[in-house]
DNA sequence: ATTTCGTGAATGAACGTTCACTCTCAGCTC
DNA sequence: GAGCTGAGAGTGAACGTTCATTCACGAAAT
């Protein structure tokens, strides 16, 4: 469809594939997309494409990866800010509204093909993780505790926050935006496990 | 593969099929699993399963309805018993733990299906529905208010339960049982929403 | 001159679906 | 009872399509 553009990198040719993609997997799944289908939207022919993936499951673990980078970044930015809590609160909410049609359906394909296909799984289950690590180093810095006490501590609300974020985002791409009142329960829930470590702080 | 079963009547014979097929459904995916697959392990030819299942749609279709059928009966029981609440609580805290490896699996597909093929997603949406209204109706019996009042007031209640069921489940089959912290955290979540209900009865 | 980037036809397997067919058995006539 | 009938349950080969993957080959770039 597009044209190739003549742009740099493998590193960054394989990102204008992965964004290009994108919607294909969301709309027609891990099973239902065709290597021709994803081929033809990337732009380029079935063998080239082949050059870039060795597999369909290695799309996936790419794609994750590239999400991951993603909100890596967003923790980095959040970390390092003069007001993490608040931080972190205005990206879980704005990941709910904002992008979740698009991304909640591609999150419920890639959740289902995780319990398949065991690649899939591991680069899901470390994403998670990752995730989960970034959760708990903010709450170590607001809470002013080290890494493993914070751990021992908030490991279980993190764990929940992922999993809410995912099951708002998939819910949004399959019913449409949730009603005022589940998305007030949802931002209810959220603020307090949030106020709950606010107000857990170390004694110093 | 199973000897025919002398059994009665189509209906039943759906049900049977439907059983034996199901595992192979949330292994595969809905476009994993062939037909020749599930005919195969519905222990028939290809030509006779299409006898029962006009299309795989109509399979998913008729498994959201079996499904359909088992909660509404739960939820009978629950709305007569004499504390529907703890009843209620008991039985979403039995769903989580109890049959999740293979449900959660189920659903993951079914939610991934939905987005894709709308028959699939009004079924999944109906199903949703009516189980938020089998809700309503317990939190009206138990806060002494009539169906409509319930309904405006717990209507985002009702949704959240059924979504982190949902979560907890696909998680589960994804990742393994909970962890006791994540655990935690989902019963002090739901424990919260039914209480806040609980303490939410009309004067008289 | 060699590596990289690209093509798209070819291949063989597997897919969803159809179809012509067999088998079984209850109900009917004689 | 013997013989016919037509409907329901069941079969599996066959059809046309699509799939993932490969490959022989051309164009550009280093």
């Amino acid at each position: 469809m597009s044209m190739p553009l003549p742009s740099a990198t493998a590193e960054v040719r394989i990102h204008e594939i992965l964004f290009s993609i994108r919607q294909v997997f969301a709309e027609k799944g891990f099973d239902g997309a065709s290597m021709q289908d994803l081929a033809r939207s990337a732009g380029m022919s079935v063998g080239n494409f082949y050059r870039y993936f060795p597999s369909k499951a290695a799309i996936v673990q790419a794609m994750v990866g590239l999400d991951l980078a993603e909100i890596e970044q967003d923790f980095a930015e959040i970390l390092v800010s003069s007001d993490p809590m608040a931080g972190l609160r205005a990206k879980i909410l704005s990941r709910m509204t904002e992008d979740c049609m698009d991304d909640g359906q591609l999150w419920a394909e890639i959740t289902a093909a995780a319990i398949r296909k065991p690649e899939i799984g591991i680069a899901a289950t470390q994403m998670e993780a990752t995730i989960v690590a970034h959760l708990v180093a903010i709450f170590a810095r607001v809470t002013g505790r080290d890494q493993s006490q914070a751990e021992a501590r908030y490991f279980g609300h993190c764990q929940m926050l992922v999993m809410l974020a995912k099951a708002v985002a998939m819910r949004t791409s399959q019913c449409g935006p949730a009603s005022p009142a589940l998305a007030a329960m949802v931002v209810q829930t959220i603020d307090q496990i949030l106020t709950e470590i606010a107000n857990d702080t170390a004694e110093s």
